[in-house]
DNA sequence: CTGCATCCCGCCAGATACTG
DNA sequence: CAGTATCTGGCGGGATGCAG
């Protein structure tokens, strides 16, 4: 995914490998720098990992609280994304050997300090969902709408 | 066709199964229904949708300086991102008919509730990536490599 | 400068079935 | 309960070329 193509005539490969050389320090370094985390944010960022993290730094839950929790997620995705999370030191995986086969997730540390920003995101996108619905029906309105659209 | 939106509709980070407005969405629809804030978190959360937010919500920019800032972003993505947040109501653009085409783009207010926590994100990005990186090799390690070394 | 169109590949994700 | 395996399909997204 890191892959970078900016027309630099570098002519660098575009198959994978060829590393960041171009260094562009300005201003907006902090936007810069997306390159190395955009793979990190992406990680966090992905659909169904800022509500897995909410719900795992609140706490020890199960994997089938977090099924429940997380309504719509197939349970493959839940193992999948739960993989990813433990993988990048997000999640910690804790199994339990009884008989019933028993599993619980926390947040690490490192994740928990997410959890006032993802917290903040949740919310604004519950405050939000229906501006952005609006918002999306009246742009596809004006765009192919009209008498002559299209 | 000349739609103004190709192909993609983002909302989704990668894969997400994309909410796609376009026509046809039924099949993913209900999984919005039952739980719209998924809905708009994946709008917002999309790989590079997070940057792009970042970096519009600090003034008006136009189209190459996003290029630039967005290290490894394609210009296609870049379009098709910053027409769905258009879409979504969370970006202006706006067209100077100057000979030289001029476009700037710049956070709606809505959006820019989130810029601090966007900042938030992008910072903790940035403070932990390598320990995810040391995380997830050490993951690889131990689960990849059982038989080698040590 | 800004953006659209097209080809193409790989990953994400859903559905389904099987296991300890 | 808690996964894993596999098939399939769709979208993300890169590369390239063309246009206003």
């Amino acid at each position: 995914m890191s892959r970078r193509n900016t027309e630099v005539t570098v002519g660098a490969p575009q198959g994978v490998g060829a590393l960041q050389d171009t260094v562009e320090a300005s201003a907006r370094a902090r936007v810069e720098e997306t390159c190395p985390m955009v793979e990190v944010l992406g990680r966090v960022s992905a659909k169904w990992n800022i509500s897995i993290l909410v719900a795992v730094s609140e706490g020890p839950v199960r994997f089938t609280e977090l099924e429940r929790a997380l309504v719509g997620i197939s349970r493959r995705m839940l193992t999948l994304n739960l993989r990813n999370l433990e993988r990048d030191g997000l999640v910690v995986r804790t199994v339990y050997p009884t008989v019933p086969p028993k599993v619980e997730y926390e947040a690490t540390p490192m994740a928990r300090e997410l959890y006032g920003s993802l917290l903040a995101l949740t919310s604004w996108a519950e405050r939000h969902r229906e501006d952005v619905t609006l918002a999306r029906a009246r742009y596809d309105a004006t765009a192919e709408a009209p008498s002559a659209a299209r």
